[in-house]
RNA sequence: GGGCGUUUAGCUCAGCUGGGAGAGCGCUUCCCUUACAAGGAAGAGGUCGGGGGUUCGAAACCCUCAACGCCCACCA
């Protein structure tokens, strides 16, 4: 073996050796009982960041452990064809040759896009591998695949039939820069410094006028109305009369609608049916009329008189300067608003009147919230379901059509007297009106369409294959909670549409990965830490135990390369520990399970008892998806318990029988135990322990049970307390010291002396009293030690010592005895509590005492 | 405006059903003892955000205040 743990040199050696033995498909534990997740899919021209990163840990960590358990594991891998996302990404290479997508014509520009995800489509799979991940790639997807897209087709066409997807003309959200429709959660919200625009309105009869505000007067060109407050005595007398729209002289009615606020700005609101969600339900309430005053690139249209062909902001100035000529301008103040920004290129969208095909979400809403409601899938942690229930409860319909050419075309053809055809197979005639002449409608479908799908046509559907009746639904879905919305609860309403049943057990919801301040990793912050680098200086496993280890459900991961650096040197000495082992058994014979001794000593037995539980322990809290505190419990038995004493009591015994198979055996289960977590590293010192197969393919450790003796704590505390006693009084680890053994318990044995005078590094004689005077006491449970002060050491340092250990001592017994001298402790404690308090009370009367005549002594 | 969450050691966080404040990192001292100095041994460090309440007993349960964070909402 190297003489350290150089990951890098390791992690190049097992990937193929793994894929080879089929370990990563579910045929590899044919009988096993299922156990189904799906990779949520990463873009497909993407990168690898720092989110997949944890994703892909945790995943890799329950499906690793999962295996060894027997499970026939399922993790199927695969790609989002991400289609606003990728198609920016293609447009903006396009844009550097001086191109823009129309110079090329859909076709070639789809197959463009095509040739780039052939080109760029493996660099986030083989990151994926080369971060240790065991995924099915036997059952890779795409989302475009041609059985996803049929299975799209599919989800369409009947949704379509069932009347729960329609056409219609809304207003939605539209991006001027992608020059699409967004659906409502595409848009993100950010609070601006805007302005309020105050401008007069006249009464077309020349009796006055109202004053109205908006933050986007250039709207005003769309304007078809005015509305108040029905009960706003100010404008009684206004309603029904009609407005002179200024600058463009068009009359509009003024009309009482209950949705106006009387307490906003005058309380008097301009109604721009085309361009704002609230005022199209206006218009539609009173009949008014929708004049669309702005384009699809957010330019003023020909409605728009002067205005036409300005950009949308250049408007709001032009708009508000020439009110201002026109003496119709009010005023203008500083206004903090929300404004809607496009979730892909950040661009201001606009809320635009269009005709787009919708879902209609109301429809699916109550099986989704029922199914979580009674249990059939769970959320970890469970605090997630509120915000589950809150969106599902207020949903709209969700506007899927996008304007975009990269994704699932629609499957709807339209003739030219405007029937609509929609249907499984391309249609070839109107099925109205026999028409031959049909054109396809050229949007195509938003991404998460085709994500909702992702549970069950990756197994297949909408044939019905074995791995759709044997891993449908999923066990579990892993996922951050920022794609809830968009992911999580759509997959709930098309799994239990079309597949009738949840389509995932349990939802495992895990944080951000933040920086060492906190922060958000972002590339426009520049704070974002490449996984790969990470990797490539520090090694995939220290990188996936750092992460795992803060990986808590729901909570966000902090990462700073120290961690990352404190998981590598935890490799380091897992591989140390392996080499001492292999000194004392021969490489390769351990056996790949059990093993355990039949007879053994005592540090054995409490070796192997600790082992047993902290493997029940460990498996508790995986199953709880509690990973941080799971490799929490795993790190500190390893490290405190196996390394820093079993393996140094094991120097000092050599004669025993047990040890080296013991120590084999412990090793080889730490092994096991870590693998899912550093599965290279593991795989390597399983070589050398085992050197028979796989860890990946091994069985999980069950340990039976042994007794944890006592005596195993009062020896420990034993040599801790020489050991404590020579740091406090300075007196060098080469001086052997005296040490009296006070057992009058008779709990040790030859052994244990032998264990004392090694570690403690101390001669020791067995006492058949308590000596009087010139000793040190330590107290040890059930045994005292007594070292010889003779020569030894600085007396006024010992009287020093003594008087804190007393102190501590009387302080903590005043507190037990206080606690046991009230009379309402006593009557209403549990008695096992009040007997504990005694039992303490006992316990620290003795030491009181012992360390007192130790200090009279002096 | 509504909802959720967080506040425990210098830092990141455990502490689940109320019964002697914990871990990792960092820090201090000593030690290159033949697995490991990417290490070992020992140690310092906390009025558990503030206030009130329930209880024999509260970091934990209830109320309240404060700070920070996140999500949702048609704030013209």
């Amino acid at each position: 073996m190297n003489p350290t743990y150089e990951p890098q040199e390791i992690e190049s050696r097992w990937y193929e050796r793994w894929e080879k033995a089929g370990l990563f498909r579910p045929e590899y534990r044919p009988d096993g009982e299922p156990f189904a997740v799906v990779i949520p899919p990463p873009n497909v021209t993407g990168s690898l960041h720092m989110g997949h990163a944890l994703n892909h840990t945790i995943h890799d960590v329950i499906v690793r452990r999962k295996r060894m358990q027997g499970y026939s594991v399922l993790w199927v891998p695969g790609t989002d064809h991400a289609g606003i996302a990728t198609q920016n990404v293609v447009e903006r290479d396009l844009a550097n040759e001086g191109l823009s997508r129309h110079d090329l014509g859909r076709e070639a520009f789809i197959e463009q896009v095509w040739e780039y995800k052939r080109k760029f489509g493996n660099r986030i799979t083989e990151q994926i591998r080369r971060l240790g991940n065991s995924p099915d790639w036997s059952r890779e997807r795409f989302t475009m695949d041609e059985g996803l897209s049929r299975a799209v087709r599919e989800v369409f066409v009947t949704l379509y039939e069932q009347g729960l997807l329609y056409r219609g003309n809304r207003i939605i959200n539209w991006c001027p820069r992608c020059a699409t429709a967004l659906a409502d959660i595409e848009v993100e919200y950010e609070d601006v410094d805007g302005t309020l625009t105050r401008i007069r309105y006249p009464f077309a009869d020349g009796s006055g006028s109202l004053v109205v505000s908006t933050t986007r007067p250039e709207t005003m060109l769309g304007d078809t109305g005015v509305a108040v407050h029905p009960d706003d005595d100010r404008y009684t007398s206004a309603i029904g009369k009609t407005i002179r729209l200024p600058l463009l002289g068009r009359l509009i009615p003024v009309f009482a609608d209950d949705s106006v606020d009387p307490e906003f700005g005058t309380g008097v609101v301009k109604v721009t049916p085309a361009h704002d969600p609230n005022d199209f339900d206006m218009g539609q309430r009173h009949g008014l009329e929708t004049i669309v005053m702005m384009d699809e690139a957010g330019s003023v249209t020909g409605d728009g008189g002067n205005f036409a062909g300005m950009d949308r902001f250049e408007a709001r100035e032009a708009v508000r300067r020439a009110l201002e000529a026109e003496g119709a301008l009010v005023g203008v103040e500083p206004h903090r608003h929300s404004v809607g920004h496009c979730y892909r290129c950040g661009t201001v969208v606009e809320p635009y009147l269009s005709l787009q095909w919708f879902v209609a979400n109301s429809q699916f809403s109550k099986p989704a919230i029922d199914a979580v409601a009674d249990g059939r899938n769970r959320f970890v942690p469970k605090r997630w379901e509120k915000s589950y229930f809150n969106w599902m409860e207020n949903l709209r319909d969700w506007c899927i059509s996008r304007q975009i050419w990269w994704g699932h075309r629609i499957p709807a053809w339209y003739c030219p007297d405007g029937h609509v055809n929609v249907g499984r197979v391309d249609p070839t005639e109107c099925a109205e009106c026999g028409s031959q002449v049909l054109a396809q409608d050229p949007d195509v479908l938003d991404t998460w369409f085709s994500s909702a799908l992702w549970p069950f046509s990756t197994l297949g559907w909408p044939d019905q294959t074995d791995d759709l009746a044997r891993f449908f639904p999923n066990s579990v879905l892993v996922t951050g909670f920022d794609i809830i919305y968009f992911w999580v609860a759509r997959m709930m309403q098309m799994g239990l549409h079309f597949m009738g049943d949840v389509p995932f057990r349990e939802t495992i919801i895990h944080g951000l990965v933040r920086d060492s301040a906190g922060f958000k990793m972002s590339k426009s912050k520049g704070n974002t830490i490449d996984p790969l680098d990470v990797a490539e200086e520090y090694g995939a496993d220290p990188l996936r135990l750092a992460l795992i280890q803060a990986a808590n459900p729901g909570q966000d991961v902090p990462l700073d390369m120290e961690w990352v650096r404190g998981a590598r040197k935890f490799g380091n000495k897992l591989w140390n520990a392996t080499k001492f082992v292999l000194g004392t058994v021969e490489s390769g014979s351990v056996p790949a399970d059990g093993g355990y001794p039949q007879d053994p000593g005592p540090a054995e037995s409490w070796i192997l008892g600790r082992l047993g539980q902290v493997v029940s322990r460990f498996d508790d809290l995986c199953d709880e998806y509690r990973f941080s505190d799971a490799f929490g419990v795993l790190y500190n038995f390893a490290w405190s318990e196996v390394f820093d004493w079993y393996i140094e009591i094991s120097k000092t015994t050599s004669d025993l029988p047990a040890t080296g198979q013991t120590l084999g055996v412990v090793m080889r289960d730490l092994v096991k135990l870590f693998h899912p977590a550093m599965p290279y590293l593991t795989e390597e010192l399983w070589e050398q322990l085992v050197g028979k197969g796989l860890v990946a393919g091994s069985d999980w450790p069950q340990v039976p049970v042994y007794p944890v003796p006592d005596v195993m704590s009062d020896l420990q505390e034993m040599i801790s307390g020489v050991r404590r006693f020579r740091a406090e009084q300075g007196i060098s680890p080469r001086k052997r010291l005296e040490l009296g053994v006070f057992d009058a318990n008779h709990v040790i044995s030859d052994w244990s002396v032998d264990l004392i005078e090694r570690l403690g590094f101390v001669d020791v004689e067995l006492l058949e009293s308590e000596p009087d005077t010139g000793h040190s006491r330590v107290v040890a449970g059930r045994l005292s030690g007594f070292i010889g002060l003779d020569g030894v050491i600085d007396l006024d340092a010992e009287r020093e010592r003594l008087d804190k250990a007393i102190a501590v001592a009387a302080g903590d017994l005043a507190r037990v005895e206080a606690k046991l001298a009230n009379p309402q402790f006593t009557e209403k404690a549990p008695p096992a509590v009040v007997a504990k308090e005694n039992g303490k009370k006992a316990e620290l009367s003795d030491l009181m005492a012992a360390l007192q005549s130790q200090r009279d002594a002096l």
